[in-house]
Formats: C-alpha cells, structure tokens, sequence
DNA sequence: TTGAATGGCGAA
DNA sequence: TCGCCATTCAAA
C-alpha cells in the first residue's frame, strides 16, 4: 500500500492558514499549482509543503481535483519571501501568495501564453525600400515605416499602431522583407548594440569601485541629483555582476511612465543580457510570458515597477530600485507592502547587493546610510561637465502683486525665453481650471456628495468633477444655498494657467500635460515627442511632468503654488515637497543651457526653499531628521495604521475604540493614540476612521499587531466594516 | 471572500 | 406557519 500524502495548500482566501487535501494519487511536489474543491466551489492553490500528517480529521479532507504538473513548481525561496511578507504586512499568506502571481496563474484553467514574436526588416525589405509597397497598401506603409524607424518591434507595439497589423505584416513577411522571431529565440541571440560608452567621472569611478569590491548582502544608498549619470552606473554595474556568470538582476523604477525609456537604455548599452519588462500594463499574456522567463532565468533583467519585487529569478544577484524615495513603490491597498523594503528582504534573504538610487533619498534611507547600516556613495557633479545646475530663486508673492497666479517676473522670464527661441516649464499641482466653485454672496461652495473634498471646476467639459471618487455633475449657474446667480470659479488650474498664458502670449505654442490631457493611449508619449521636437513654447503640467523626463532646450521652470505643503499637518509634507521641487528643478537646463527655475511662493524664506536655492538635500535631511527624532516620528519610530471604514461613522468608532483598549491591553513597549478622523474623513462615501499605533522598535509591534489583528477578525463588527493594517504607512 | 445555515419577523 | 431578509459561520 502506498502512504498516503497531505497537501498544505494556500488558497485566495482571507484566512491566514493552509488547508490540508489528499493527494488523489497524483505525484504533487511542493510549489505546484492545483485546482481543489473548497466550500462548493473550485479554487485554484499553490502546494506549499507535502506532508504525511495532517491534524484535519479524515472526514473532512477532500483530494485535489487537478494538478498543473507540466508547469514549473514555485520555488522555496519565493515561498519565504511571501510568508515574511505576509507576517509583517498582517496579510493573509494564501491570498499574499497568489496575489504575487500573474493573473492567467491565479485561474483554474491552464496558463498559456502564446508564443510571441518580434518583427524586423529583413536585409531584403531594407534594400527594397519603403518604394517596392503598393502605394494603396497604407497599412503596409504605415507598418514599413514603423519597422524603418525601429530595429525590432513586439506585438504589442504593432497592436498599437493598428488593430489589424497581422494581416498586413503577414503579406511583408511573405515578400521576404520582414522576419519574424520568437521571443524566445530573440532572448538568446540578442542584437547587437551600438551605443558608446560615456566615460565616467571620478564619482562614478569611486561609487562602482566601492559596489564591486563587496561580497554577499551590502546595501548602497547612491545619491546623485538629476543629471549626475546614476543610470550610467547602474549599466557598469549590471555588465560587471551579470558578465561573472549566469546570474540575473533586479531592477525596480516606481512608474510604467519610466520603464520604456530605462529599458531602451538598458537594450542598447546591454544587449548581450535578456531583459524583459513587468508591470500591469502589460497584457495578461505578455506578463505571463516575462514572469516565466525570469523564473525560468532566461531573462537576465527583469526590470519592472513594485510588482515585479515579488518575480521568482532562481539566478539572482543583484537588486537596484531606482529613485528609491518614490511613494508609488508603496502599495495602497490588499497587502500594503513597500516595494524598496521588501527588495531588500528579499536582497538580505538571498545574501546579494542592492542598491538604492535617489537624488532625494527618503529620510528613513538617508538616516540608514548615516547611522552605517546602508552604504553612502555620491554622485556630485553632473555627469555631462558643459552641463550646469539651475539656478533657482524665489519670487516673494505674499503682498500680492500676481495677475491671475503669475507674478511680473515670471512672466518677463518666460518672454525671455520666446524671444529666444527656448522652452518654459509652468509646474503646478492642480488640475482642472478651478479648484473651488465660489458663491461670491453666501461663501457657499460645491462639495462632493461622497467625499469631504471639492469638487474641481472643468470649465471646457462644462462640469464640476470630484478628484477623489470620480463623481461628476453639470456646473450649476445658481448658488444652491442662497440662490445668488453669481458663482465664481476660484484658485488657479492647468486648464486656467494654459487659458491665461495663451491670452498673455498669442503667439506661443502652449502644451499642457496633466491626467486629463494625457487619458488617450500614447496621448504622454505623443506630446514629450513634440517637447523634444521644439513645437512646443511653453509646457504646463502637474507633477507628471516632474519624473525622468529629459527637455534640452527647456531653460526655465516655474513653480506656481506649493505653499500649502509647508503647513501640512502631514509630517512627511515637506520631505516629499523638497524631492518634488528638486525633481522639477532637474528639467531646467540639462543639456549646454544654463536653466533658471523661479518659485512663486508667500514664505520665501522657508529653510525648505534656502536649502533648495542650494540644492543641499543633505543640510535640509539634516534638520528634518532632528524635527523628527524631536517628535519621535519616523525614521526613529514605527508606526502602524488601523484604517477603518463604514456607512456610518458609528461603527467605525466603536471598532477603532475596541482596537484601541485591546491594544493597550496587549501593549508592550508601545503607544496607542487614540482614534481619529483622517484629513479626508469621508471617501466615496464611507465615513473613515484610524488608529495610530507607534513604538520604537519593530518586534514589539510585530508581536502586538499579530494578536491584535486576530482579535478584530472576530470582533462582531469585522464583516460590517471595511478595516486594513498599514504597516509603515505613507499616507495618513 | 463565498455560500449555506440560521433565526427573526411580518403576512397569511 | 410560510417565506423573506439579514446575520452568522465554515471553508480542508
């Protein structure tokens, strides 16, 4: 008789255990992916061990329906990645687990992924010319050109062009002119690349001697402003640790936006390692396709935004993440990890280097690498030698003196720069074209239905929209509350700035760039295309506008109105406001031009601006670490958030009220605040709440939050209302 | 989370 | 007493 095996299987569901099923005389190794019979309905799970006892009763044990045993096994390492996380975000293991899988390997049915191709003009096609196409083909052209202008392009990218490529692109392989190849086969025999090699500066020099020389687990801090050739390292760096052997590398960027051009980067300075892309605007099937290649270590770089932390490489060797102090590393709902920290788990975990890259470290990176625990190497100067740092004033707007947000001065430097034949950059974080609909009579103004926000004035659009929920309505002409017909559209937008900039300058070519500008596909890459073109004047745009994005002709940035961010009751106000106006600075005068940034602002004298002024990050981390080791907040505290919400504030108060006397029962070396309302204390319409829990170090909140959290999920107010654990959160 | 089981309560 | 809804509980 053969002994009888039990499968400790993760499932997707909200309870942090494992459920025990036979085997059903299947051969099953641990980390195969199979389909059970849970409840009354089929659930896809992950083998996590295959034991031969199991303290279910034998009644209750049910066999396995299926198992996908041709699909490579999830690996060890993978596992305890996600069991770490999974206890230290308080998330679920089983839905920890298969919520870092691709979707296609989180259904019940088979994953394939359809072989993709890339296409290429053969020599044939390139000799024949763009001529030899019938002129009436027009997608045949379109297609030919498209291949003119780039040596290889994927489906995607076709798709992009037009739905119905296949057909064309099948009658120009059938001429010869086009080959197509698997991707597969690509990833081997990669083409050749033919970008030169800068040369480095001392900085650089110092940064990749230092990072090779060490062995095994070592975290690098690598601070370098905009322009300072980070990238440029991180190319030496990659060739160095990835030509030693078949090892592979993780590289991590916080956007979509910035993953095609560090990969184009990366293609033509490393084409001898093969790379791919993840992030969720791949097609399931692609994100499929990647994810196995680095599982399978095939891809030597996986480069990718958070998601990608968690992709099984059994090679690994190295993991970058670059602009490190980026808040979208961090994810905001389901299990709320931080990308940075759980890569360097994950680095720590598997014994290799990893590097931190930002112009404008998070405080909690900088206080690491000066406490000895990171590595701290600077990139001082601007990799290009011509290139010169902008130079950055503030405009004193607190007496006024500003027609319709712009004050003289600006306007006279933006003059300047038509006349010149140079770009402008107007910065502003609002938009819409007002913030605020105003009763000039009763000071009524348009709130949100759902949410304890505004609602943004979109004059074009005719509407009043909520910024929070996506909540819309027509613009009303009366004042609902005291019948007045004279409502003001109030405060200063992009659509306003680029309406007043193109009253003030008839002649000049106005762009703006914000989420509602650039909704349409490719809308972004359209209009940077056209920055770079020169057919642009002046740029308008949000922060969008602030990241990687590299304008040589653009010579001056305005800054319009940021104040509200010094007085944030937010205390990492003011850190991320520095990283975001550095960040902007970085546009201006990056090539051979000297830039100019200008600040409007009513409190020019702010330590944040005069260490701005000098582009000192490190006098101005300085003086917010002493505020902060002053309050105790982070980074010389730990704080968790119990975030809660419901229909009606009631419940969320006695819940939070609960959590809170619980907490202080269980407490240890940690405090408990009380529960309060958040700064948006009504979203989409629930009532929101939260308790704030903070200690000095993390293993007593560990412990605190493990029981806590099993306490609330059988509170008797756990299924009424919507509650989350944040640990280390960002956002209050 | 989902789906089944339980129990309260108004209508018949 | 039936049937409907809301609440509670188990899932291997």
């Amino acid at each position: 008789m053969t002994r009888q095996h039990f499968l400790k299987i993760a499932l997707d569901v909200p309870l942090d255990r494992l459920f025990d099923y036979l085997d059903g005389g299947l051969e099953i190794a641990p980390g195969q992916r199979v389909v059970v019979p849970f409840g009354r309905r089929k659930q896809i799970g992950i083998v996590v061990e295959v034991s031969d006892h199991s303290d279910v009763p034998a009644d209750k044990l049910k066999s396995i329906l299926q198992a996908f045993s041709n699909e490579p096994p999830l690996d060890a390492e993978t596992f305890a990645l996600l069991r770490f996380c999974a206890d230290y975000y308080q998330y679920p293991y089983g839905q920890a687990l298969l919520s870092a899988l691709p979707t296609r390997l989180r259904q019940t049915e088979p994953a394939v992924s359809r072989k993709q191709h890339v296409y290429a003009l053969t020599d044939a096609g390139r000799a024949a010319g763009m001529e030899s196409i019938p002129l009436r083909k027009a997608l045949q052209w379109r297609l030919f050109a498209a291949l003119l202008q780039n040596a290889e392009l994927s489906e995607a990218a076709l798709a992009e062009l037009s739905s119905g490529w296949r057909k064309a692109m099948q009658v120009l392989t059938e001429c010869g002119w086009v080959q197509a190849t698997e991707v597969l086969a690509r990833l081997k025999n990669s083409i050749k690349a033919s970008a030169t090699e800068p040369e480095l500066n001392q900085d650089q020099i110092q940064a990749l001697q230092a990072m090779c020389e060490t062995q095994g687990f070592k975290p690098w801090l690598l601070h370098g402003i905009t322009g300072s050739g980070k990238t440029e390292v991180y190319i030496r760096l990659l060739q160095s640790v990835l030509a030693a052997n078949d090892g592979q590398a993780l590289v991590l960027v916080p956007e979509i936006n910035l993953t095609p051009q560090l990969e184009a980067r990366f293609r033509s300075r490393l084409p001898e390692f093969p790379m791919v892309s993840l992030h969720s605007n791949l097609s399931e099937s692609e994100r499929l396709l990647n994810w196995r290649l680095a599982q399978s270590g095939q891809a030597r770089i996986v480069i990718g935004t958070r998601l990608a932390v968690f992709t099984p490489m059994p090679e690994l060797r190295m993991v970058i993440v670059d602009e490190e102090h980026d808040g979208s590393y961090k994810q905001q709902d389901g299990m709320r990890y931080h990308a940075r920290d759980v890569a360097l788990m994950r680095a720590k975990r598997r014994n290799v280097p990893i590097v931190l890259g930002s112009a404008t470290p998070a405080l909690e990176t900088w206080h690491n690498a000066h406490t000895g625990k990171y590595g701290l190497l600077k990139l001082a100067d601007r990799a290009v030698l011509t290139a010169k740092l902008p130079n950055i004033r503030c405009i004193d707007v607190s007496k006024g003196g500003t027609q319709d947000g712009l004050s003289p001065i600006l306007v006279e430097a933006m003059r300047e720069r038509l006349t010149r034949g140079e770009q402008s950059l107007l910065f502003i974080n609002r938009r819409g074209y007002a913030p605020v609909l105003l009763c000039s009579a009763c000071n009524w103004i348009a709130p949100c239905s759902r949410c304890s926000s505004r609602l943004v004035v979109h004059l074009r659009q005719g509407r009043l929209r909520c910024h929070h929920c996506g909540h819309e309505e027509k613009i009303t002409r009366q004042c609902p509350s005291c019948g007045n017909p004279d409502l003001h559209p109030t405060g200063h937008g992009t659509q306003r700035l680029e309406a007043t900039l193109a009253a003030l300058f008839p002649e000049a070519r106005i762009l703006r760039v914000d989420r509602d500008s650039t909704r349409r596909k490719h809308a972004l890459t359209d209009m940077l295309t056209a920055v770079h073109a020169d057919e642009v004047d002046i740029l308008v745009g949000t922060q969008m506008l602030a990241k990687g994005h590299d304008f040589p002709n653009l010579t001056l940035v305005g800054v319009m109105d940021t104040d509200s961010a010094l007085f944030s009751p937010d205390f990492r106000a003011a850190e991320r406001l520095f990283a975001q106006l550095m960040q902007v600075a970085g546009r201006a005068g990056r090539a051979d031009k000297a830039g100019e940034v200008l600040i409007q602002t009513a409190f020019p004298d702010h330590a944040l601006f005069n260490a701005l002024r000098e582009q000192n990050y490190a006098a101005y981390a300085q003086q917010l670490l002493q505020e902060r080791r002053q309050t105790q907040f982070p980074p010389y505290a730990y704080m968790v958030l119990l975030r809660a919400e419901a229909n009606d504030y009631g419940m969320v108060q006695r819940f939070l009220t609960y959590a809170a006397d619980k907490a202080r029962e269980l407490s240890e070396k940690v405090t408990i605040y009380d529960p309060v309302r958040p700064q948006m204390e009504r979203l989409k319409g629930m009532e929101r709440g939260h308790l704030l829990i903070q200690a000095n170090s993390r293993p007593p909140l560990q412990r605190l939050l493990k029981t806590l959290v099993a306490n609330l999920s059988a509170h008797p107010l756990n299924a009424k209302i919507r509650w989350a654990v944040d640990v280390d959160p960002l956002e209050f």
